[in-house]
RNA sequence: GGGCGAUUGGCGCAACGGUCAGCGCAGGUGCUUUACACGCACAAGGCUGGGGGUUCGAAUCCCUCAUCGCCCACCA
């Protein structure tokens, strides 16, 4: 900031387009975005706010969810650096294992190239290069928006460093017995032969049948001889080791414990009750193979059944089942139903629509496959978990998600952490082939310790990415390695995201830094708001409703989408977005919102043009209340401090950006800058003067207040302002960005209330004046002689006001007294105590007024009668706060008041 | 199927048990007021989705119905 442009140079329009950018080289250039040193507070003590973004992919590029999470941070993040606390947003990307391997796939495949054939190294340098291609985008898109993050010092999530802090979790958890293997259903291609992760299977749903198989009963129940099974997959009857009926199904309960005669196979498998049967469903009876589907799985681990596998990785049905044996599972089926049919034991058969798995890539039916992952125990991780958050160490905003949260927690199960990817953290377990000896090893191994042998194999399969996520607020400050950092800047002050990744990701975080650091990885958790289409449906590729933040920013700025995106958040869990679209092309036409908060961008850069064009000979000084107006002015400006603080204290970033704005538009534009006009272009110097310090002192606190959601155009502003009006000081060199935050106690002293209240009466009587000039269809130019009628204290208030209330309402002649007369030929207004005169000579038309009062009367007293109701009721007064029923009392005073002048001033017409 | 949330003037939203239910946009009227027409002023527009309950008092709390949406799990 070497060269500031003097007032006068100021462009009449503000341009984002070449705005922006240029600040954000500025910004980055001079290192404001690394670690701010922060201020002590009153203790001595320098408050921490570190904060950790949620990694984007590193193939991703940025989405509406991106810019709202983004935006959040950055205020957050720009107050508290402004507030004095020691201040870094740490960035970087996650290497997101399956999507970054799918598009890569899909690449190669496209150049006719399959990862099976190029194998394991080839296509991770493929991975790296497509990384080194892609992995910037998201990071420069981040930039565009004017984040503050401290991008010299980038992070991510397979960088040495990190698979260093991975593989140690890895091998601590497996040494301290919370990392075992186990048998877990999978999603397997027959055709691609791997298994595929849910998150890659996509779900269809297709017409098919079910079929109804009896199965004969060892010893009949009651006569019965056979129970019927419903199922849509018929071959896998084979591997069957089980019946299951619900445990709330009394007329099944004789079956419970009773064994049933697998046919074709002869197994004798028993029957047992389970609550994954829903009693309603096809005949109540339901056939459980553990080996091929999720369900009987679970079934089967819950009543120790065995697991029979009919399938190899072909889905061919293995050797064991005669005929059976070598038929694919499309053949299978159709000789399994046609052996019941010949047997007499196929009951009927029903048309019956499921979804089915497909693979992304090939798009075979997949089949649930069992096979050897690895598994996280989470026994000893979900108490200290579930503590942190119920003790309210961790505190959920807004506060409902902390169901979400302990409800999960509470029904979690064992978490698998094995993939069956090539692009991720490979598992550091070794096995030697020889001896059988195996181990989780920090260090590659070659040379079996145990036997000497060099048939050492490590395990194919990476980790789950969330596994190497969970550590982000550690692995990316130096752990294992180096505690330093963490030992001042952890925990972090919040975790701002997406109520979908709650369990994925936030209660994984909690876990990992409890058992690893022994403390919490955030005070806080900021669940935003889901951002919808215009529609209220989720924005999607595929229907043409998301809208680009870059086309947004393109349009109207960074700063107009980041101010639009804060003022949308409410209590709501999900925001409707308004972006519109071409009919016939489906191209992003605009939104009017974010147009709307561009023109309040213009807002801010017209207003502080109109204060800087009017600094000539500018004085730096204290601000002062030296009018009516400055103490009102100042009185809300204190306001406006305390409330802004507090807003983003309490993480109610809608409310702070949305009464900001409220504030600066109507009360400082439309009111403060038009009184000030009069003594700026006075010929008083002592006035002018005054009128400029006070006028800089409210443009430089409200820059301050805006700057969070506003950096860009706030910065500009600042940019171009001789001197700090608040400490006097030039600011060339310094940035707004790193100025202090007004702090609510060095305002407190402007607050008064009984200026506000002094005020609030001028206005009314504006607002007259203005309101029947426009029902009378007076030009604003005809000057009007105004009588004001008010008890003698307001009276006294208005009489100092009486200059601003002449030039803002046109009034040639105003008369303000007790016992104001009100001249001949004139219109009144009721307003309060005020009893407004307004001369129109002949014009005033007798009907017109005398309707309009008596629906003012009318209205009055309909209100009145309501007060008095309730006034009268014995509950409301014996049970209703004092200060409520004082309330009332007042109101029915006023009403009765009120009412009193409005029957005068009808009766004066006649 | 489970969970969560919404329903307030034409549209998008506030109001979180107690003043005449507010605000923005669109629409209306009037203003080339020398910061801004991306502006200013003024006016109009609502028995708060239906029904029931709790309470002295309900847009607000409870129940129910209807409609819509999001998340999670997926049905043998």
């Amino acid at each position: 900031m070497t060269e500031s442009t003097p007032a006068s140079e100021m462009p009449k329009t503000y341009d984002p387009q070449t705005t922006e950018p240029a600040l954000m080289e500025r910004w980055l250039a001079s290192g404001a975005f690394k670690r701010s040193k922060g201020r002590a507070g009153a203790e001595g003590v320098v408050e921490d706010c570190t904060v950790t973004i949620p990694p984007p992919n590193v193939t991703g590029i940025l989405h509406m969810g991106h810019a709202m999470d983004d935006t959040i941070q950055d205020a957050f993040i720009r107050y508290n650096r402004m507030r004095g606390r020691s201040t870094r947003w740490i960035v970087g990307t996650d290497h997101a294992g399956i999507s970054t391997q799918t598009k890569v796939d899909k690449k190669l495949k496209g150049e006719g190239i399959s990862r099976l054939e190029i194998g394991r190294e080839a296509f991770l340098e493929a991975c790296q290069e497509w990384r080194d291609e892609y992995g910037g985008t998201i990071i420069r898109q981040i930039k565009r928006m004017g984040c503050s993050c401290d991008f010299d010092d980038e992070k991510f999530t397979m960088s040495p460093e990190y698979a260093l802090a991975v593989r140690k979790v890895f091998c601590d958890w497996y040494h301290d017995g919370l990392i075992y293997r186990g048998k877990r259903i999978v999603n397997w291609c027959p055709s691609c032969r791997t298994a595929i992760s849910d998150d890659e299977a996509e779900y269809r749903d297709e017409p098919g049948h079910l079929w109804y198989l009896r199965y004969p009963l060892k010893e009949p129940v009651d006569g019965v001889e056979h129970i019927v099974v419903a199922t849509t997959r018929p071959e896998t009857m084979l591997g069957d080791t089980g019946v299951a009926v619900a445990e709330d199904d009394p007329e099944k309960a004789a079956f419970v414990g009773k064994t049933v005669v697998l046919p074709i196979v002869g197994r004798e498998i028993p029957i047992f009750s389970d609550w994954h049967v829903d009693k309603g469903f096809g005949t109540g009876f339901v056939k459980v193979t553990p080996a091929h589907d999720p369900n009987d799985f679970a079934m089967g681990e819950a009543h120790d059944l065995p697991k029979v596998n009919i399938f190899d990785e072909t889905a061919h049905v293995v050797e064991g089942y005669g005929e059976f044996s070598g038929l694919d599972r499309d053949e299978a089926r159709e000789r399994v139903v046609a052996w019941f049919e010949e047997h007499g034991l196929l009951d009927h058969v029903e048309e019956h629509e499921h979804s089915v798995m497909h693979c992304y890539r090939c798009d075979t039916t997949l089949e649930p496959w069992l096979s050897e992952q690895w598994f996280v125990a989470v026994d000893r991780l979900k108490g200290p978990a579930t503590e942190a958050v119920t003790s309210g160490k961790v505190t959920f905003h807004p506060e409902r998600w902390t169901q979400t949260y302990l409800t999960w927690m509470e029904n979690l199960k064992d978490w698998c952490i094995s993939r069956q990817l090539w692009w991720g953290h490979r598992i550091p377990i070794f096995t030697c082939a020889d001896c059988g000896w195996e181990d989780a090893c920090m260090e590659d191994v070659e040379v079996c310790p145990e036997c000497g042998s060099h048939a050492v194999v490590q395990d194919p399969d990476v980790l789950d990415t969330w596994f190497s996520s969970q550590l982000w607020t550690f692995a990316t400050q130096g752990w294992p390695e180096d505690a330093s950092e963490l030992e001042r800047h952890h925990p972090t002050k919040v975790l701002v995201t997406a109520r979908d990744i709650i369990a994925l990701w936030v209660a994984r975080m909690i876990m990992s830094s409890l058992y690893f650091l022994g403390e919490i990885p955030f005070e806080d958790v900021y669940i935003y708001a889901i951002i919808l289409a215009k529609d209220g449906t989720r924005m999607s590729k595929s229907k043409g409703n998301g809208v680009d933040p870059l086309d947004l920013m393109a349009r109207y700025g960074a700063d107009a989408m980041r101010f639009n995106l804060l003022t949308l958040i409410t209590n709501n869990q999900d925001v409707r977005f308004d972006a519109e679209f071409s009919k016939k092309t489906g191209e992003f036409i605009g939104s009017p919102r974010t147009e709307q908060a561009k023109g309040f961008v213009t807002k801010i850069w017209n207003a502080s043009r109109f204060v800087l064009m009017n600094l000539e000979g500018y004085e730096p000084g204290p601000a002062e209340a030296a009018t009516p107006e400055d103490a009102w002015m100042l009185s809300r400006l204190a306001r406006q401090v305390a409330r802004a603080t507090e807003a983003l204290e309490t993480y109610e970033f809608g409310d702070y950006a949305r009464e900001l704005q409220g504030f600066f538009w109507n009360e400082v534009c439309d009111w403060y800058v038009e009184l000030c006009k009069g003594r700026l272009n006075s010929g008083d110097a002592d006035a002018r003067r005054q009128a400029q310090r006070n006028l800089a002192y409210v443009l430089d606190t409200s820059l301050r207040l805006l700057h969070p959601v506003m950096p860009f155009v706030t910065e500009a502003v600042w940019d171009a302002m001789p001197a700090s009006a608040v400490d006097g000081e030039p600011h060339d060199g310094r940035f707004l960005m790193e100025a202090a935050w007004p702090e609510p106690e060095n305002y407190a002293r402007w607050v008064n209330e009984a200026a506000e209240h002094d005020f609030d009466l001028a206005r009314s009587v504006v607002s007259a004046v203005r309101s029947t000039r426009a029902r009378y269809r007076l030009s604003p130019k005809e000057p009007l002689a105004v009588a004001v009628k008010a008890p003698g204290q307001d009276a006294a208030r208005l009489g100092e006001q009486t200059a601003f209330i002449c030039e803002l309402a046109h009034v040639s002649e105003l008369t303000v007294g007790s016992d104001a007369a009100k001249p001949q030929g004139s219109v009144s207004v009721v307003d309060g105590a005020l009893e407004i005169f307004i001369a129109l000579g002949g014009l005033v038309d007798l009907d017109a007024e005398r309707s309009r009062l008596e629906k003012a009367l009318a209205k009055a007293r309909k209100e009145l009668a309501g007060t008095e109701r309730t006034l009268a009721n014995q509950g409301f007064l014996a049970k209703a706060a004092t200060e409520v029923v004082e309330a009332k009392r007042i109101r029915a005073k006023e009403l009765a008041e009120t009412i009193v002048r409005l029957e005068a001033q009808l009766a004066d017409l006649g």
